[in-house]
DNA sequence: TAGTGAATAGACAGACCTGTCTCACTGCTT
DNA sequence: AAGCAGTGAGACAGGTCTGTCTATTCACTA
């Protein structure tokens, strides 16, 4: 067998998004590692040399779909040009993701509904990503805005994005995209600093 | 026995307020029927008398939950006077919910997440208390803007309250929920219509 | 006092869960 | 040719899950 890398064997890979596509649709503890393994077409033993537990294989997919996310931000943040586009890049991303075929809602937020527990592997996974989307959208606004208003600002995003995610999982993808978009792009071009009566 | 009513006797009462307490801490597949029988101290055929199933259990727990939660936000409102106002006292119903001892997250977000169908009796549920929310502060939102500006901005405004609740399980109710408070006021007092670039 | 309806404890069925183990096979490397 | 790492198929253990059923007790009412 031609292995890829010592770390990310081809088994590992056909696991990993077997398990990732199932999670998805079904949720965490509602998928059985069975179902994994007979949909990845693996023998359990080969899924419990590469992931020790199934928390373990949880975490692991989770990483897996948040560096693709990454890579996808990346690219699209080269292709805008100001500060302004690069935000609406991001939510470019959202749409065509609200609008993709086997959309079922942020496995993030999704994976922190069946984790609760702060201490667990999986929470930590969770608000990584969040933390790193909040961060993301923060070093992008602190080109236009002073660093303490671009924190509070690209923590408003985040939660547009959130909530956005929720409603478009509840069949309203159109207009949440639509008007989160357009609440962001009212929160940036605020006359100035916020503040709340 | 006297039981209080023919539809809400003690026992149905303690059933649901136990299986609230462990589906919000543990989530709804990780808590068994046994668990919840035993924390109740009810037998387990008293609770099979009044919930035919696991899932009409959930569903009547989360009806629970969305009267209490219609009933706490009614008494605020009438205390409030002008439409911003009774927007912020949603607010301060957040903060307070963000801050409490045993909070972690909301019930409803987590059943969506556990049950994706939108054919399943929870996943309706969950829609219907998300726009009866969504609804309320529209209709607060049309006594100082127009119809269609006022469903955009309550739409907004359930976007940033959901993922504020998402970040404050996170651990960062303190930021969030004043972040979003600052948001929403931002989109409200936005000068004109709100357009995107 | 007899009867009625609700609740009790707990056994039980049948399915599913995670995780371990054995044994046979395959294809590459030395 | 021999060895070896990886894999496949599946039995297995020990536990948990939902939901059903029985036999019994208790409080209240006619």
């Amino acid at each position: 067998m031609i292995s890829s890398s010592p770390l990310g064997s081809d088994k590992r890979r056909y696991v990993v998004e077997t398990a990732y596509a199932l999670f998805k649709r079904d949720g965490f503890h509602a998928t059985g590692i069975d179902r994994i393994i007979a949909e990845a077409e693996v023998a359990k033993m080969t899924m419990y040399r590469h992931f020790p537990s199934k928390d373990d294989l949880i975490v692991q997919v989770l990483d897996y779909r948040a560096r693709r996310f990454d890579r996808q931000l990346d690219r699209l943040a080269e292709e805008a040009v100001t500060p302004e586009q690069k935000i609406a890049t991001i939510f470019d991303w959202y749409e065509r993701w609200f609008r993709s075929a086997d959309f079922h809602g942020c496995l993030f937020a999704h994976a922190l509904a069946e984790f609760g527990n702060p201490e667990h592997p999986v929470f930590k996974a969770v608000a990584g990503q969040k933390n790193g989307l909040r961060r993301r959208m923060q070093s992008i606004l602190e080109d236009i805005m002073p660093p303490d208003r671009a924190a509070s600002t690209a923590a408003a995003l985040l939660m547009l994005i959130e909530g956005a995610t929720l409603m478009a999982e509840m069949g309203q993808a159109d207009t949440a995209i639509c008007d989160a978009r357009k609440a962001a792009f009212s929160i940036i071009a605020a006359p100035s600093a916020m503040t709340a009566p």
